[in-house]
DNA sequence: AACATTTGCAACCGCGTGCTG
DNA sequence: ACAGCACGCGGTTGCAAATGT
């Protein structure tokens, strides 16, 4: 995959630093958002003397540096929780990140894909498989399951709606 | 021990939206 | 009304660590 960089392109001269961030790096950024904080990210990423796109800084004090971060070890409530905003929301990450003190959008979503949405695979083959031997013929099924999606997904959209109205 | 495969997470990318001049 | 910019979001990728063979 060629890299491309929308805000580095715009300086053609300019090479930024890409992948993971250094100790030195988190250190810079830190600081100078202490000061002056986190806001006109692409100003951050200059003044702060760091060889960064402003949205790989926005990104690394959301996910990393920004105080107040629970990393790992979500617990059983939060992931109980994680599965039934996402049930309400979709894949809405932000939001669901938005109910869960100190967690960001992009471990919310990480966690999903790697764990949760594998268990949830799983409970609905086991699920499937359970219809299957009780229903009579797939297509009552099929009426079943599209029935529940259409009421999910109104639901769906009035819980989007308060919340990002919140 | 050596290699292959899978997993988990940090970071990147493209796109949509809102703001500002 | 419009263009350009900055921001935020969700999807995707890259890669190191863990696990399996």
């Amino acid at each position: 995959m060629a890299p491309k960089n929308s805000e580095a392109s715009t300086n053609s001269k300019m090479v930024m630093n890409k992948g993971a961030w250094t100790g030195e790096e988190d250190r810079k950024l830190a600081e100078y958002i202490e000061v002056h904080g986190p806001k006109r990210w692409k100003t951050v990423a200059m003044k702060a003397g760091l060889n960064r796109c402003g949205k790989s800084c926005r990104l690394r004090w959301l996910n990393y540096l920004r105080p107040n971060i629970k990393r790992g070890n979500i617990s059983d409530e939060e992931e109980d929780l994680i599965l039934r905003l996402h049930k309400l929301l979709g894949n809405r990450w932000s939001l669901i990140a938005g109910r869960l003190p100190g967690r960001t959008d992009n471990e919310i979503k990480n966690y999903w894909n790697s764990h949760l949405s594998k268990k949830i695979n799983k409970k609905e083959k086991n699920l499937q498989s359970v219809q299957l031997h009780r229903t009579a013929s797939p297509k009552t099924c099929e009426a079943v399951a599209a029935g529940q999606e259409t009421v999910e997904e109104s639901s769906k959209g009035a819980a989007i709606r308060s919340l990002a109205s919140m």
